[in-house]
DNA sequence: CGCAAGTTTGACGCTGCTCAATCACTGTGG
DNA sequence: CCACAGTGATTGAGCAGCGTCAAACTTGCG
């Protein structure tokens, strides 16, 4: 299974052999696209679901006075902006963060897919629940911790994700194309503090960073300070359907 | 159209008779809590979905060391925990604010009325979807406004969504049934800190607030100064379904 | 090689935190 | 009807985590 759409809603829902199919046919055609450019800018009529196929993507919003907080890290298998359906425009942007594979579905093909098959309905539901834990994760995050907690647990969180999308290497290491400045945006800090919380994680031998790369030195020390436990992600166990089909004594 | 559940549907599609019905059905026998008690802790097996029909309630998850953030508000209509499928157990609590009634809706109903009533599946999810972006706008509002912004901000947010759901004074005053301790556990600041930002709010002539109750005195002004605008809210308009019909030439 | 972008470090200051005392409000029981 | 307790609001004094400003250094790339 290497496409990474189908392995993601695989995590909730047990597809057949139709569902896959309409999944592989929806995520043909991937394009290039160059890091550091944008696939859509807040503001903009939405017309196209974007599917990252392969490299990283965020989300992201500014505000008048030019500061701007990141909303999110999109990894291979996730889609951009499902919320589309509801906007008249994009009320959030997003960026590249290096070279990456996205397919572009027009809207209108993500909702006939989602009448014919309502399991990918549902998965697509799913997903976007995890979405929302994921948020409220982050928003707990800016919100209570402080500077050394808050780094450690977008560490923590990210080395979970790219796990679940196989993209971790041997030695633990992964990629992670994700300047200061951007690590500042995302946790609501800036690049100044951020660089010396940093330092102190490296002098502390919890990771090394550089050349685009994190290496997790001690994965149980840092989910210890940032207090991280990866539920609310759900990358394990079997998909949400079964579990569910257990403990409701029927199907979703 | 009293119910607050089919009310608030009924922004996102057009409910039929019989879905009205499937809708009234589930939110009967809405039970009495007290103020100040907890639905359901984090931790616990959830069973019911919580629908909120009168009174307020809010989401909130603790840290370790005994911090609190505060991760939405729960006003009538809303489902409290509708991302229960995906859990084993919660991953937050629900509290309430005051005296409210409450409907418990065994999570198997919602599911089977899903499968019965595409329409209200479709609903839900936009229901989800709208909550999503309410979380995107508080992670904003945290992580990068100040605490003038941060709580101005946040009283525009609820005055649109009292407003939606009709419990507003011809005043202009609404009940805030909340102390100055979960609004710093609301926008990350101590209550030291808000009860200052609070005063000056009220000694620039933006805001009463008392008793339980919050008067917004110069909406125009606080709008400005949090630098909000209510469309992630999207409470006006015809429903999301009529605009996509609109949008797409085809219906969702 | 030389620029551009990002990282690192220092000095200093402010927003928001801590600790703590006092005040106001509301509901309770004698 | 009042004393009292508990909860929340208010205010002050002092402080620290993180921000600002600025400069130097490092790295990648055409």
């Amino acid at each position: 299974m290497s496409n990474p759409f189908i392995k993601k809603l695989s995590r909730f829902v047990v597809l057949g052999d139709e569902e896959v199919g309409a999944l592989e046919h929806l995520s043909r055609n991937p394009r290039d696209f160059k890091g550091g450019h944008d696939l859509i800018l807040e503001g903009a009529k939405p017309e196209y679901v974007f599917l990252l196929m392969e490299g990283w993507a965020y989300r992201y919003k500014h505000l008048k006075d030019g500061s701007r907080q990141i909303l999110a890290y999109l990894l291979p298998g996730d889609l951009c902006d499902i919320h589309v359906f509801l906007l008249d425009e994009m009320d959030n942007s997003i960026g590249l963060l290096c070279d990456s594979k996205v397919v572009m579905i027009p809207a209108g093909e993500v909702l006939s897919v989602m009448d014919q098959f309502p399991k990918i309905e549902r998965a697509l539901w799913w997903a976007t629940l995890v979405d929302e834990g994921t948020l409220r994760e982050w928003l707990l995050n800016v919100g209570q911790r402080n500077a050394y907690q808050k780094l450690s647990h977008l560490f923590c969180e990210l080395a979970v994700r790219m796990k679940a999308a196989g993209l971790v290497d041997d030695d633990g290491s992964f990629s992670l194309p994700v300047t200061q400045i951007e690590l500042a945006d995302t946790t609501g800090l800036t690049s100044v503090h951020v660089n010396r919380t940093l330092k102190r994680l490296r002098d502390e031998k919890m990771i090394t960073i550089g050349s685009r790369r994190l290496h997790i030195l001690d994965p149980e020390r840092l989910a210890e300070v940032a207090g991280f436990s990866q539920e609310y992600l759900h990358v394990e166990g079997e998909p949400v359907e079964m579990k569910l089909r257990t403990r409701l004594g029927k199907v979703g």
